[in-house]
DNA sequence: GTGAAAGCGCTAACAG
DNA sequence: CTGTTAGCGCTTTCAC
């Protein structure tokens, strides 16, 4: 590898502007104290000579690396790219903290790291070491993993939890599960509906319990009974085939089922295929992802909309103005929506 | 921001395994000209504290940045990403282009550049200059960008150009779009079908014209007549809508169609459909993107898999390895395959 | 084989 | 307000 160095370097621009390198860098940086009138030359040269800073010589002297990492789960994302199933969870993650990043010249990388592993922190501490990311963005199951929110807050390093409610180091955010659960469950109450099953996701995540809590809270609500409608999955489909069908198989089945996962309403609908019901006259269902398949099924989704994108973004903003030992009382929360498709109708039979 | 410094630096493994600087680094490089018994004993050292080379460091003192620049068109991916489509293209890339960095100590950074900015040579410049990247891939339309493909050559920035075929700078690589197309002709030559329509991409793409060429030769191949039943598209639905009605308005019409795109082919589903037209019964179909979204309409379409990981993969290891003044003479092929779905079938009338 | 010295491009700390 | 000095952590010379 030959050796390739800067094309233009602050010292070209100091040159060009009659100016000390240090006031080239106060320009850069947009520090006070230089006077408009120098300002504009060093910009001027700048531009004409097309300079642009070197983020490694940047982050070597002490300063920002402009780095943004996203950290998703290793297993779960590459079994996602390789089944193809259109789970665009990290597209939509670099559409809302991507763009935002380079809104503010960041860049984002995405680093999986594996949850279980026993080497968990020193992956991470090794990516960590090497870029030398000024703040870190972590998903579920991570964002609730304390090797990895305690190695975070030790070494000062600004990070947002996405799917996180804890106190505490970190800057916690949520889409709003319980109202998303709640959203559902009550579209589908006002329908008609009175049995309404809800298939959960894996108890590793505690999002998947806080949906729980809204559809329990909404039914009590709408004064409706809830017991023995709630099935455990793991957010993937066999899970979502035996949770639909222990619902179904009940003496009195729900003639409407929320889904915690794209996959397990998925499943659903396969499962009331097999038995002859209709969709959604039979069985209406909501899917709580709003993910791309959703939409080809047939009948197409009703399905609760998690703002990915703008979550992301949210956490970039925050990581990067105020992600300094940021510590969280409440978690933000950013609020999805419930799209209405072909998969709920009010129930046919009673 | 505070000043943030490297927890454990070559000096502290230095000092642990008592030799100078001078010999860590060559151990971590992997370099000559050290004692197996000292490299090992560095070696503990490193391992004992941890130590994991700056990114930032190396690349200052004028050695590799670790960084594989991956180049998408900003609109076309924003786009892709805020319909929720499941196009995957950027996921795939990702897949086999992130894993083979790591795989090697490198990590892929997804960047989005305009093509039809007037600009590109100052956005794609400003990268380069602020990452410093040790590779880049273009993907189209970029690949075909002689001001992209110029910077980078002229930058001596090793560089690997997905779709296309010049000869030239940078490694040259195609998914085989001939011989997709031909595959899928035979396919459905074999099936019986006389009449094969083909929808193409847009012109400022070259490889929908390879796609042409490949359909061509295999109906001439096949004895088949094929003037006037290729009708140009942009990849885009609406235009795969007015192509598909243009071929269903011919006097003696297609009872296959062949289209470049999934967005298309879906175009093409919805054309039928309008029309009365059974699929496959009155009319094939076959799609040119293995995408999520084919999997689920119904009938699920037979489709063309485009190696988009495997050609991620391969251009990161030649870029790696070979990449330094690499100049193309025949393009690097990676071919991919047919996946046979529920939307071709034997002519029913004919 | 190994070590010492110099410097990459930039910013922090301190002078003026 | 502006310039000077001293590194950041590492690799590249070039000695030994």
């Amino acid at each position: 590898m030959a050796r390739r160095r800067q094309a233009v370097t602050i010292k070209h621009v100091a040159a060009d502007a009659g100016v000390s390198l240090q006031t080239v860098s106060r320009v850069i940086n947009n520090e006070p104290n230089v006077r408009p009138e120098m300002k504009e030359r060093v910009q001027a040269s700048i531009d004409k000579l097309g300079y642009v800073p070197s983020i490694a010589a940047q982050r070597m002297s002490g300063s920002r690396s402009y780095l943004i990492l996203a950290i998703n789960d290793r297993e779960r994302t590459i079994a996602d790219w390789q089944s193809r199933q259109g789970t665009d969870w990290v597209d939509q993650m670099l559409l809302g903290g991507m763009l935002t990043c380079a809104e503010r010249g960041y860049r984002m990388l995405v680093e999986l790291i594996d949850t279980h592993s026993d080497h968990v922190e020193r992956e991470l501490g090794a990516a960590i070491a090497a870029l030398q990311p000024d703040g870190v963005i972590v998903t579920p199951p991570h964002s609730e993993n304390p090797l990895i929110t305690g190695l975070l807050a030790k070494k000062h390093i600004p990070f947002a939890r996405i799917g996180s409610k804890e106190p505490g180091h970190g800057i916690a955010l949520t889409m709003g599960d319980e109202h998303l659960a709640k959203l559902a469950t009550e579209h589908l109450a006002g329908l008609g509906h009175r049995r309404i099953g809800f298939i959960a996701g894996s108890e590793e995540y505690s999002l998947a319990d806080w949906r729980i809590d809204g559809w329990r809270e909404a039914m009590e609500n709408a004064g409706l009974e809830h017991e023995g409608l709630c099935q455990r999955g793991d957010f993937g489909f066999e899970s979502g085939v035996r949770a639909a069908r222990a619902l179904l198989d009940l003496p009195d089945p729900p003639t409407a089922i929320i889904a915690s996962s794209d996959q397990m309403t998925l499943a659903a609908l396969e499962v009331a295929k097999e038995r002859g019901l209709t969709v959604p006259d039979d069985l209406s269902l909501i899917s709580f992802d709003n993910t791309p398949l959703v939409r080809f099924t047939s009948p197409p989704l009703t399905a609760l909309d998690q703002p990915i994108a703008a979550t992301a973004a949210r956490a970039v903003e925050l990581l990067i103005d105020e992600g300094r030992d940021y510590v969280s009382d409440t978690p933000v929360v950013i609020e999805g929506d419930l799209v209405i498709r072909g998969s709920t109708a009010a129930p046919k039979r009673r």
